[in-house]
DNA sequence: ACCTGAACACCGTTCAAGT
DNA sequence: ACCTGAACACCGTTCAAGT
């Protein structure tokens, strides 16, 4: 009430933030540079010292968007292990779609040339599950094939799930999906097929 | 060169096959009224009689996207059975992937509300995976499944590795996630481990 | 019935000008 | 160094007018 500051205000996270809340609420494609300026209160071009541009608006909600699925997954692996493990972290992989649509379809869209960032941020989420099967017994070259399958099952579940439109009957699908593969891995590199058979 | 017709010419299979090349070669992103009118030689808003605006350019061009790689797996699939008829499947679904990457794209994009037809089109692919499940002795609730599984496993695959931008060394992984989930459905509904394992 | 072309709103982008 | 505001190009959309 005392002085409004008619200028500045602005830093690369509050943009961030402003794109990670606005593509969950109104979805993907209300990611406009527009948009976040308005609600920020500036002019459209004040954006581009910060992020470069609407192909770097979508570079940082991308990564950020990657970043807190990462984060996620990676608390829902603490304290568990063996197939537990891997239902935790699939569950949590799938809350996090749920509860945050908007991300999880900027998760979905391909990086610019040689985004590094993004890859690393991604490989992140495998690196999960990698870690998971490492603490089962797996060595790196296996590990890291048995991640790369269950986080394909996973992944692809999600985003068929998400553009069905519907959620119904999803649950027991998913754990359907989480048991058969996992029970792949377990059968090849496993003698005993061990893990929580839901049926 | 007698007489150049000035005006019509235009049709709904024009226009989409127009789409479909546009997307391959430029991107999805470069899906517009304009680049599609363009070729076509008339005016963006001649568009608007056949398809209805770019969300109607956009299910068209999904639609159309999601027939193709129907027809492509379920061609795959005529000839071969077992873990053979999986793999030939899934590898014609991921030469779809790197054939038509816009395409691809394309039916990554999230459908607009109640779109019956590409729902329907969408679940022509999983079906191509519940007949192979079907030729091998499962019945409708178990061979949806392990259709859904197959499926999931497929996409996320090919989703992950088309947003990589990388195809080094995919060949072999992917053949090894199919080994794997097929191995998770073989050994859960029939009591031997069938199927190629490559390794 | 279908296309043209003008008109309008909106968005991305650049840049000179301010602080 | 960072934001404003004008300016421009481009795209989507509507609609009256033509055929």
């Amino acid at each position: 009430m005392s002085r409004q500051p008619s200028r500045q205000r602005l830093s690369r996270d509050a943009l961030t933030a402003v794109a990670l809340l606005l593509v969950d609420e109104s979805g993907y494609d209300a990611l406009t540079l527009s948009a976040v300026a308005e609600q920020l209160q500036v002019g459209p071009s004040a954006l581009y010292t910060h992020c470069g541009g609407l192909d770097g608006l979508r570079h940082v909600t991308a990564v950020a968007a990657t970043n807190n699925l990462a984060v996620q997954v990676r608390q829902a692996a603490i304290g568990t292990a063996g197939g537990d493990a891997v239902n935790a972290v699939a569950h949590a992989y799938r809350d996090f779609t749920l509860d945050h649509p908007g991300q999880f379809a900027a998760t979905l869209r391909p990086p610019r040339a040689n985004d590094d960032e993004l890859v690393q941020a991604d490989q992140a989420i495998t690196d999960v599950f990698a870690l998971v099967y490492t603490a089962m017994g797996l060595t790196p070259p296996e590990s890291a094939l048995a991640a790369r399958s269950i986080r394909s099952a996973v992944h692809g579940f999600l985003a068929l799930e998400h553009n069905s439109g519907t959620t119904e009957a999803c649950e027991d699908d998913y754990q359907h999906l989480l048991d058969t593969v996992h029970r792949g891995i377990s059968n090849r590199y496993f003698a005993d097929i061990e893990g929580p058979a839901s049926d």
